[in-house]
DNA sequence: ATACATTTAAAGCCTTGGCTACATTTCTGT
DNA sequence: ACAGAAATGTAGCCAAGGCTTTAAATGTAT
């Protein structure tokens, strides 16, 4: 009746699942930039550190570290502190400054300061390469 | 070490489960929002173009179907198309709404039309009442 | 009206990302 | 040095949200 069960997917069809492999993203790039956040602040993160920063339990902690492990983000000793590949620090660090640019933007369009806080920890994960340029040109032109 | 651990939750930590919280609605908003859709071009919401539209296999969109009428969303019978109760339209047309303004303000601050379609896609989900209501703001403003 | 095509349903599998409960290891203080 | 506390690891549970495969119901066309 639609046309496309199966066959070529429509435009619309084609967002959703960019959304859905988005989201599949954010957990490791949350992970990543936590811990690269107490690497910086206390020179190591530690399982429990990492917990109770995301807000879950240590088995939850450690199940993301593995996950970022098998892809080659992190590394860890058994009863030791989780590190940073340099393809995670990397990750981390385009994490950080996009972050800074959505709440940037946000504050830029009139949003509260703790309010593009709090948004922008889930909407940053969605926003691509071509929007944030968008944004960076956007706080280029109102700064001045 | 950290200082809280299942302890009270810091301020980081509540935007973290705030944002896992938002997500947790965000499939259901979606399938919500198109089954309205499916409803006013159609008439009727049938699993099939359910299904096809969102880009998943229909036992998949069943079961989101069926998460649906167990929050109290939608109504359907064996055998026949997908409908939405009060409550559930209220909220696809909250959703509905809520996505023409982000992809208006992501256009207005200077992103491609058909990027900013893509990225509100999963942007939206996360985007408060508070940071809305600034976006139309903004919007009215621009617009004058 | 009956055979064939399409649609829906049902069952069962996988991964992710939460959790609790329990075991083990490391750290710390006396 | 050793006991108790704290941190980490491991196992197993759950729900969500994908999937494929198989079965049943519905719709359609000769």
């Amino acid at each position: 009746m639609t046309a496309d069960d199966g066959a070529q997917p429509t435009a619309q069809s084609e967002r959703f699942q960019q959304a859905r492999a988005a989201q599949a993203m954010a957990i490791l790039e949350d992970y990543a930039e936590m811990i690269s956040d107490l690497i910086q602040e206390m020179g190591e993160a530690r399982i429990t550190d990492i917990a109770s920063r995301m807000g879950v339990t240590h088995p939850t902690a450690t199940k993301a570290v593995a996950r970022l492990k098998r892809e080659g983000l992190a590394v860890s000793r058994p009863y030791r502190g989780v590190f940073l590949t340099d393809e995670g620090a990397e990750l981390a660090e385009r994490v950080r400054a996009r972050h800074r640019t959505v709440v940037d933007l946000l504050v830029a369009v009139g949003v509260p300061p703790e309010t593009a806080e709090m948004d922008a920890e889930g909407l940053e994960h969605h926003v691509s390469e071509i929007t944030l340029k968008a944004f960076e040109r956007y706080l280029d032109a109102a700064a001045k």
